[in-house]
DNA sequence: AAAACTACCGGGAACATTCCCGGAAATGTT
DNA sequence: AACATTTCCGGGAATGTTCCCGGTAGTTTT
């Protein structure tokens, strides 16, 4: 009953186990074993491919490749037939193939802490815009201020072989390990506002530090004395240099900085309410608070006001970023506005440098400057 | 002086050309051509691979691939000796390379037309919340608003081998072809917001015209009568339903909607600052003002107020969408609020329906509902 | 007319995986 | 002991490209 596919014996066949929910059989005069191959499965709509052409056509892949895509060694009728069946089918190049072999894709990931706000979707449209004209893709990311969030993006974009990253870390990113293997892979990093300080890449920073003793000075100059500063988190270098200035600018002056005045946080809007009622409820309260950036900054303006603390006459806010929003707010909110977009698109120039040099590229440091916008929210008139 | 590789001859041979900057030679006895080949290309740092492991444990590829991935067939030590040497090698699996052969890049791409304001940033982060949640990465791509690069979103994206796409349109976008391709290739296709009539697809939508004619019915109860609207393009269904809610809300109330109280426009903010002093200027001017949009309602209220209108006893504004701005300016913004973070994980979630039922997939449109936010821009007290 | 050159084209390896299927050994069953 | 089953493994095709290199035919030069 059971034949044996090569020697057509029927006899001397025996089972020889389930294996994979199929019986198998061994043929004692081959000395093999056999069974029966499944339907070959239907085989879904595929997309039309480079054979698919040359088969069309009658000629090698090759042939479409190189019309396809090069110049060189293709007869100008053999082109236009091409792509003129190209268009006509609608063939899209497979572009995992091609990183395949060629191990580029193209594409660059990027990393980003968070979305809700004004800042880093801003940034992004700058990258945008000049990878777009450079032929890359964009692959972007959220870590949702999650450092294992990060690592997995860092992991799955990696897998996706992306062509470098840009990337803002998490404040929760005190391991880099997962970015330090990049740098064997070869693979370009770019860091932009919320940079590694350990690892030695390209960055976009702008000048923190000297935005806010701007910004601080500027608050001086105005009059007021106990001004408070409500810092992101130490983890992050930007918290850090922004604190500094702060606390410089109040030592210029002359001034001690106050300890109950200053705040680290974690960037979360609830947070930035809290202490912002602490601070406007502190028996000495500060008549005036440069926050770390504007959505903290907006918070404390909103708060003030709930308060019926009058802003600028009895407290002044200061922001950091200038977000759309410090425009709209009244007061008008003053703040340190930094060139987010340029950010964006700076980030991406340091990418296609490190590309185009290689390993020649000397990782660099693009400091951008920051403009302090004086606007009602700090302007006792 | 020459050696014929194959038959070491010396004589007979012959300059056959120049071919890609390479000189190539002629042997008459063994009747063939030959050339000397590139010294082998440095062959860079390369990611380590699945055979990479196998080498190194003296197994094959196979096995190696069924232990990092599989659980049948494999012996357990063989697995945890691979599993150890994956991490201690930091071996990333290639994406590509499982694309390829698998068809699935575990991917969707989203096309947003853009990134400036609330709304689509946030739609991007509630479909991101539950693709990762089921293993899939997201690429963003941003139309700007552009035909053009809709079009070569759509063929980057296609050309990536995304496993979906989940788009909201251009307002230039007339011509749906790009996505009409993509039927036939069987690729889940989702429309949310922006959708496209024309197409058979799932749909992610809020009631905009209930939506409207709510916002427009309030504005009539608080007494206002000389209603206008800056509408959005007309090429955009919601700018025509929400167009048509205002109409009809009117006309509930017997009042016959002026056609000049009535502009359509781009959605730039440039524009909508003319408009809205275009409309405050007209000899008899509207007493409210119905925006497609929250964007719009902010620069209609930053113009009223530059221009000494008080909002609302002479002007009422109201918007769509409920953008943070809303809360923040002042007066408050009276607002039809839609659930964005919802618009995103529903379109996510048809889209893993999608891929779960296959072919069988009945497109169909959810539609989410809107909530009428009052705030001062519209509340005579 | 032989030699050299040019213009095109095709074969096939390589890229990193998965998956099918058969082989071999160990274990279990009549 | 013969048969049956289970467990684990390896070979090799297939995926869709690119790229190298050699082949052929026709043209130009000597």
């Amino acid at each position: 009953m059971i034949h044996c596919p090569t020697c057509e014996q029927v006899d001397s066949i025996n089972k020889a186990g389930m294996v994979r929910g199929k019986q198998r059989y061994y043929c004692k005069s081959c000395q093999s074993h056999f069974s029966f191959a499944d339907t070959p499965k239907p085989r879904s709509k595929h997309q039309v491919t480079i054979v698919d052409i040359a088969k069309e056509l009658g000629i090698s892949k090759s042939t479409v490749s190189r019309a396809l895509r090069n110049q060189n060694d293709i007869h100008p009728g053999t082109r236009k037939a091409v792509m003129e069946l190209a268009q006509q089918l609608d063939y899209q190049p497979n572009l995992l193939a091609y990183g395949l072999v060629k191990s580029r894709t193209n594409t660059v990931g990027m990393i980003v802490p968070e979305f809700h706000h004004y800042f880093f979707p801003e940034v992004i449209i700058g990258a945008q815009e000049v990878l777009q004209a450079a032929g890359y893709n964009l692959m972007i990311c959220q870590s949702s201020e999650s450092y294992q969030t990060e690592v997995a993006n860092v992991k799955a974009l990696m897998a996706s072989r992306v062509d470098g990253l840009i990337v803002s870390m998490t404040s929760q990113t005190h391991n880099v390990d997962h970015f330090k293997a990049l740098e064997n892979k070869g693979t370009p990093l770019i860091f932009f506002n919320r940079i590694c300080p350990e690892l030695d890449t390209h960055r976009v920073v702008v000048d923190d530090y000297e935005g806010a003793f701007r910004a601080v000075t500027h608050l001086l100059e105005q009059g007021y004395r106990r001004i408070a500063h409500i810092a992101g988190p130490a983890s992050l270098l930007i918290s850090r240099l922004r604190q500094k200035g702060y606390t410089d600018a109040l030592m210029a002056y002359g001034l001690e900085p106050a300890p109950e005045l200053v705040i680290t946080y974690d960037l979360t809007d609830e947070k930035a309410r809290i202490y912002a009622k602490h601070l406007l409820d502190l028996p000495e309260p500060p008549d005036a608070i440069f926050a770390v950036n504007d959505p903290t900054a907006i918070q404390v303006i909103l708060i003030a006001k709930a308060k019926g603390i009058r802003i600028p006459e009895d407290l002044a806010v200061v922001g950091f970023s200038n977000d759309p929003i410090s425009a709209i707010i009244e007061p008008g909110l003053t703040t340190v506005s930094q060139p987010v977009g340029e950010i964006g698109r700076t980030a991406a120039q340091l990418f296609l440098e490190t590309v185009r040099l290689g390993e020649q590229t000397i990782p660099r440091t693009e400091t951008l400057p920051t403009e302090l916008i004086i606007r009602g929210s700090s302007q006792k008139k």
